[in-house]
DNA sequence: GCGCTGTGCTTGCAATTGCAAACGCGGCGA
DNA sequence: TCGCCGCGTTTGCAATTGCAAGCACAGCGC
């Protein structure tokens, strides 16, 4: 599982900068890399690290995050959403707010999909039933009170769907 | 300007990682990197590639794409068009979940706005300073369960009520 | 006291990244 | 013919990644 789509990655980018006319040479130097390496790159030769894809991506002016799934990096269907991207820019958000708002939707997209392939057989690292946690911050209960009934009741009655 | 953020990546992932209840080891084997390794990224000594920042990302259950962020992989020079917009233009989302996401949204933009206006909007969403800034307790996601489209899925939650 | 276990940290070392220099190839002007 | 330029590629090499092994410290049972 070394280097699993490198190739492809390499092959998308070849593709790309031909696409747009411009000799490996050229692409190096707006990438800020070596044209030898990118070379090495683009025949699959070589694994480029995050930031060089980051220079990549830049030079032949597309999605930083495009090449990632290209090159397997982002391969959680952690997909072409923007939404995250948005929620983590808007500068009008407190970092809770944006913590919530993106878990929120990312347990969306987890429901929407259904299940999950991960193998996950040690550790649970998130959030288990944890004492200390507190019971819920009202910000987003607010929030939640349109659609969730009994906030301000101070029981929170999770019928567990089905209800 | 090389690694400026390479230290804040690797106290973002300590922080995580705390938060999580979980010691450097666990996260290093839920990762599938060595501890030593692990203990150099979160100190800032070492530069992890995206591989293993996609691992870290999975090992602790975030989005790979808000690590890249912290990272400084992922330049924020993906259009932050604002949060609405990218939530109405997500295909992978219900009608019903879309207006939930809308909707705290907009409360959440409320509630900041009516709280505090004075503060810089440009910043940096750095959170480290948040004393109570927890990941996320997940009574909330029982709390959406009724929202959340339950059609083919069955397995969420529920397991966090009285065992 | 001793040993055992868990935590994070330090130390060499193989493997890899990424680059400067140089190479072979083809086209073009003198 | 030569020389020159641009193309992509190959070749060593410094710097870095990432790991196995081991270290120091703290808590607990004997």
């Amino acid at each position: 599982m070394a280097l699993p789509k490198v190739g492809s990655i390499g092959e998308y980018i070849r593709e790309q900068r031909q696409q747009a006319k411009i000799s490996l040479r050229q692409l190096a130097e707006a990438a800020g890399v070596s044209n030898p390496y990118l070379s090495q790159i683009e025949r699959g030769l070589r694994k480029p690290s995050a930031e060089i894809l980051n220079q990549i991506a830049k030079g032949l002016r597309i999605s930083s995050q495009v090449l990632y799934v290209q090159a397997g990096l982002i391969e959680d269907r952690e997909p072409p959403s923007d939404v995250i991207a948005a929620i983590r820019a808007d500068a009008h958000l407190s970092e809770r707010q944006r913590q919530v708002l993106i878990d929120i939707y990312e347990s969306f997209r987890k429901e929407t999909r259904a299940e999950d392939e991960q193998t996950s057989q040690n550790a649970r690292p998130r959030h288990a039933s944890d004492p200390d946690d507190e019971p819920l911050p009202e910000e987003y209960l607010a929030a939640l009170e349109p659609y969730a009934a009994p906030s301000s009741n101070g029981n929170v009655t999770q019928e567990t769907k089905e209800g």
